[in-house]
RNA sequence: GGGCCUGUAGCUCAGCCGGUUAGAGCACUGUGCUGAUAACGCAGGGGUCGGUGGUUCGAGUCCACUCAGGCCCA
């Protein structure tokens, strides 16, 4: 009666993404996702919070990037003992929802947007949300993202939007929310201001506009003690100052430089008197002027001038010189016209000089009416005219033209104008002492960021520009009165709070526009109280999430409670300032701490080729790509692996094809190989149970659970430092060692079925199993599965990934074992060499290595590993020296270049010198690492060991190979035995290689039939019962050819050279 | 234009506090080994450490500038 195999048989070669697919069955069907988190509930909580992904795109391969980074650790904690509910969310408002519709529908701005209706707008908006939605669900499972899509959050629903609203309210209570200018680029021709996003679409290179440098005349009453050097008083002087959007001249409120760069006050060959940057002089100035004073940029500060234009009246200081630091020489003449309407940089200097905002033109693009020369006329199209305008009052020095990038509408192609609009913000600046304070307490991964990128942007911190004129996203719920010139408005923080208002219940009323807008109530002053326009910036939405996804403060308490801050988030780079930024300033301003503890912030993919991945260039990896070649635990291992998390990393199919080769299939062979001869063998294992004492350890097992110790500590306290690579590396490292180590030295005792090597392999393999689980969950299930749940008897969980993290078993740590052991392979590598060198093959049995190495203590260690030794080199004895003049002669070789850079002339006694000492004891003596004094013709020398080459040649019957203080050499010399021995295991090779091509079983038995040969009988004599062992041969027929008999027919047969004779065999079933 | 990051062999990456002749894996060539392996061992070719200048007895490493790429922001 055959045994049932214990384990499941496992084919050395596998197409993962079939096994996975096989995994995804047996997780569905077991529920062990929803388990992994049901059945932590009351265990500690480790609070991952997901940055939610719009639906409305396709998941790329970037995606799946940032997820293996998630889901790393979640897994992780979970086998830890957390409870980790891991909750989903989707980011569904937004431009780039809405873009998509207005291409749907081919509208072409917000006029056309509200000629079709917000209503059945902002319906097709919803429903675009999800467009993808099913092959983001796919793409979560099949990668092993492991995140409740079933539960998850979603920006647009009521219950969501009512959290904001309360988020909103407390800042409101707190003087939060205020109005003000925001600079953006604005579509004249659409009426609309474009997002960054749309912005980016438009550049276009080689645009061509005015260029004018333009006088401002300095006013003489400037208050200041501004006299320098060969002026009369009569003169005026000016500043010149560069601008290439003369539309912008009427806005102008102040002049900027900057405070440490160098000014010169020359006199031009016209005789005017003119400010500039010194560097710019030469460039801008027509030649013959003369320089008359030199100052810096500070001291100019303060000075007033003229007005170009008194359109507007203007109560407050202006029209003065105030001091930039975004004021470069690069181009213009070092003085910039500051017209706080029209830039971002002219918008903030204004604010802190507390300059008036001249808002010149309409929303149309056109000058306003108090604009009296160019009223009406398109701003662009008045630049000729304000040129003329200048020149006409001698104030234009010069005029030309100027060509750079320049945005346009990527949907109507006019030229956009940087433009202010009034909208809401967020005073976060208020807060940016406790923003830099709470980012203190958050550890980053990398850590540059934290006081880096994203430190400098909180020290830098601007308001938040809250209001977007826009429709499909969160409603400011602000209302205001529209009586006639009042600025009576409230803020509404909950949908009870608007019942209250307008005293009817709102059920079924939808938080969007238009139907928020259709709520209105009679205002104290008379008015209707009216939603004003804007909706929320959809960053608000997602760094909201933490409130927002249960609806907090309306229900849910106790589980917001307990997840009101993340223990680990993860997202790309380039959230800095996206969703790492509105997480921490709204966790910061509401409650006075960091939303998440821990960050983690992987790179971006690039190509195979460093270049960036984008559709244009057509180098994107689709996911579905990798996934069906290579599998998901490839992937997802190359991610892990490739690089460090926060730089970018390089992708193809290719480089995760290496992974598999290099990683995965080296495990997998060895699994394999373990359940081939567990299989074989009578050992039965106790699963669940204590491992049987009695087992007789071998070294190699000691070492090997001394490394599987190591390594489970170094992964331990890598995961704790949320250091992925080094999670994840050492797990490689270890698992090559094994393969090329452990398990081929130990092969025979596999064969032999020994119950230690097998209990051993089985440790290895299951604790692998357990390290991999977070990185890669398919592999390390399917070796769980079968290793443990297939075989165990124990009530163990039934499925590694709810299974416990592994434990380190200090006593089996063995520092001086593994230390003998890098030893051990250090000198065999050194042995192959030697070998290699005089051409003797590893199957050649020699009879001698002899080794020197650094100290006695290594020498004992190799005495006590000398076995290991010896079989790795097919050697039959192993001898020691001391004396490397036993093995080889020395020649000291001195260097010319240092000893000549130290001594020059010197050298070449200092070579004779040398060579005139005993070489051997010389070289012994560099060799300890001594400087050695040389005295030659009188002088004394220093040589120290770097100065000189100890050169090597082996004495005859040795092969030498040396490194870093350690040689070894082998014998040479081969006696009748030894090639006997040789040939012998040369037959052996050759019958086993038939064996396998015949196709036989390992465990088959064989006849063996040799046409016998005088060589042949002789080696037989001697080694024919290990021949037959090795070959598992019941039987060996040796075959007269000579005397008629011929080898059987129709069986797999061979022949080969062996000692320049002829050998054939065949092989037979038995 | 600004901030942050990256640049080391054909490819992917190590390289500590500045210290001997800059390493590993893949790929390539030769050779060896193999009844677990899509592997593996040994050897070889392959490097102006992006560039320039500086500090230092000594620089891949520190400093300045610069070039290229990435991200964010103007």
């Amino acid at each position: 009666m055959t045994k049932k195999p214990q384990f499941d048989e496992v084919k050395p070669s596998v197409r993962y993404p079939e096994l996975e697919e096989k995994i995804l069955q047996l997780w569905r069907q077991r529920e062990v996702f929803q388990r992994s988190m049901r059945e932590r509930e009351g265990g500690p909580e480790y609070v991952f919070y997901e940055g939610p992904p719009t639906a409305n795109g396709r998941p790329g391969i970037h995606h799946v990037l940032a997820r293996a980074f998630k889901d790393i650790f979640p897994r992780y904690k979970t086998m830890q003992g957390y409870y980790v509910q891991r909750r989903g969310g989707w980011d569904t408002h937004g431009l780039p929802v809405e873009i998509e519709v207005e291409k749907k529908l081919g509208l072409t701005g917000k006029q056309q947007i509200e000629a079709y209706g917000i209503a059945r707008f902002n319906a097709l908006c919803r429903e675009s949300t999800m467009e993808y939605i099913a092959e983001w669900e796919e793409l979560t499972e099949r990668m092993a993202f492991w995140v409740d899509l079933k539960t998850a959050y979603v920006t647009f629903h009521n219950e969501y939007i009512e959290s904001l609203w309360w988020i909103l309210k407390q800042f409101w209570e707190k003087d939060l929310l205020f109005q003000g200018y925001k600079i953006v680029p604005y579509c004249p021709r659409c009426g609309t201001p474009l997002s960054s996003h749309e912005l980016s679409l438009g550049y276009k290179d080689g645009t061509v506009d005015p260029s004018l440098f333009v006088k401002f005349r300095v006013r003489r009453d400037s208050g200041r003690s501004f006299m320098p050097n060969g002026r009369t008083p009569e003169e005026v002087e000016y500043l010149l100052a560069w601008t290439t959007t003369p539309w912008t001249l009427p806005g102008n409120v102040a002049l900027a430089v900057g405070a440490e760069i160098d000014y010169v006050r020359v006199r031009d060959i016209s005789g005017d008197l003119l400010i500039l940057a010194a560097d710019l002089a030469e460039r801008v100035l027509r030649p013959g002027f003369e320089v008359l004073d030199r100052l810096k940029g500070q001291e100019l500060v303060g000075l007033h001038y003229e007005p170009l234009y008194t359109f507007y009246p203007i109560d407050q200081d202006y029209a003065y010189v105030v001091a930039g630091d975004f004021v470069s020489t690069e181009d213009g003449s070092g003085i910039v016209h500051i017209a706080p309407a029209f830039g971002a940089d002219d918008l903030e200097i204004g604010k802190k000089y507390g300059l008036p905002v001249l808002l010149t033109i309409d929303g149309s693009g056109a000058f306003r009416p108090e604009v009296t020369p160019w009223a009406g006329l398109f701003v662009k199209d008045a630049d000729p005219a304000i040129q003329e305008e200048l020149a006409s009052r001698s104030l234009l020095y010069r005029a030309g033209t100027y060509e750079h990038s320049y945005p346009f509408c990527w949907r109507c192609d006019s030229p956009l104008l940087y433009t202010a609009r009034e909208t809401w913000y967020i005073r976060t600046s208020a807060y940016r002492d406790r923003l830099v304070a709470t980012n203190q307490q958050i550890n980053w991964y990398p850590e540059h960021i934290k006081n880096g990128r994203f430190g400098n942007w909180l020290e830098n911190n601007v308001d938040w520009a809250l209001g977007r004129e826009r429709y499909w996203a969160t409603p400011i719920p602000i209302w205001q009165s529209d009586a006639p010139g009042s600025s009576y408005m409230e803020c509404i923080g909950s949908i009870a709070e608007l019942e209250q208002r307008v005293g009817h219940p709102l059920a079924n009323l939808d938080l969007h526009r238009p139907y928020v807008d259709e709520v209105t109530w009679p205002a104290p002053d008379g008015g209707t109280m009216r939603r004003i326009k804007e909706v929320a910036d959809v960053w608000f939405d997602s760094g909201a999430m933490p409130v927002a996804q249960w609806h907090s403060p309306f229900e849910n308490q106790a589980v917001w409670e307990r997840q009101a801050q993340a223990d680990y988030i993860c997202e790309a780079i380039d959230q800095t300032r996206g969703w790492f930024y509105t997480l921490h300033a709204l966790s910061t301003l509401l409650f006075d701490r960091p939303a998440f503890k821990n960050v983690l912030s992987p790179g971006h993919i690039l190509a195979e080729d460093g270049s960036k991945m984008s559709k244009s260039k057509g180098n994107v990896v689709s996911p579905w790509e990798v996934f069906n070649t290579h599998g998901a635990d490839a992937t997802r291992w190359y991610m892990y692996t490739a690089s460090p998390p926060g730089n970018s990393r390089r992708f193809s199919v290719n480089l995760v094809g290496e992974t598999v080769r290099r990683f995965l299939n080296t495990l997998w062979n060895t699994y394999s190989f373990f359940v081939t001869y567990a299989n074989l063998s009578e050992w039965r294992l106790a699963v669940g149970q204590a491992p049987d004492s009695t087992l007789a350890f071998h070294l190699l097992d000691r070492w090997v659970y001394s490394e599987l110790n190591r390594l489970v500590r170094e992964v331990t306290e890598a995961m704790e430092r949320y250091d992925v690579l080094g999670a994840t590396r050492p797990i490689a490292d270890f698992v090559e060692s094994v393969s090329n180590w452990y398990v081929r030295l130990s092969r025979r005792r596999f064969w032999d079925g020994d119950p230690a090597a097998l209990q051993t392999l089985y440790d290895v393999l299951v604790t692998v199993a357990h390290l991999l689980a977070p990185a890669t969950p398919f592999l390390a299930e399917a070796i769980y599965q079968n290793l443990v749940v297939g075989v165990s008897t124990a009530a163990l969980p039934d499925s590694v990934h709810l299974a416990r993290w592994p434990q380190v078993n200090a006593e089996a740590v063995d520092e001086q074992l593994s230390a003998d052991m890098a030893l051990v392979q250090r000198v065999a590598s050194l042995g192959h060499a030697a070998r290699q060198n005089a051409n003797l093959k590893v199957r050649q049995p020699l009879a001698q290595v002899v080794v020197r190495t650094r100290t006695a203590e290594e020498e004992a260690a190799l005495r006590r590993m000398q076995q290991l030794l010896l079989d790795e080199l097919n050697v039959k004895s192993l001898n020691f020296t001391h004396a490397s003049g036993d093995l080889i002669d020395v020649v000291v070789f001195p260097y010319p270049k240092q000893l000549g850079q130290k001594y020059g002339k010197g050298y070449p006694k200092i070579r004779q010198a040398l060579s005139s000492l005993e070489q051997a004891e010389l070289a012994a003596r560099f060799q300890a690492g001594e400087t050695v004094e040389i005295n030659a013709e009188g002088e004394a020398y220093a040589v120290a060991p770097e100065d000189v080459e100890v050169r090597v040649t082996p004495r005859a019957g040795f092969s030498v190979a040396q490194e870093a203080g350690y040689l070894v050499a082998v014998t040479t010399e081969l006696d009748q035995a030894l090639l006997q021995e040789g040939s012998a295991r040369e037959l052996v090779r050759h019958i086993q290689q038939l064996r396998k091509d015949a196709g036989l079983e390992i465990s088959d038995r064989i006849v063996v039939y040799v046409a016998t040969t005088a060589l042949l009988h002789d080696i037989l004599a001697h080694f024919g019962s290990y021949v037959r062992e090795e070959t598992l041969c019941v039987e060996l027929v040796q075959l007269h050819l000579e005397a008629g008999d011929k080898l059987p027919e129709g069986l797999p047969q061979t022949q080969f050279e062996l000692e320049e004779t002829t050998i054939r065999v065949a092989i037979g079933k038995k």
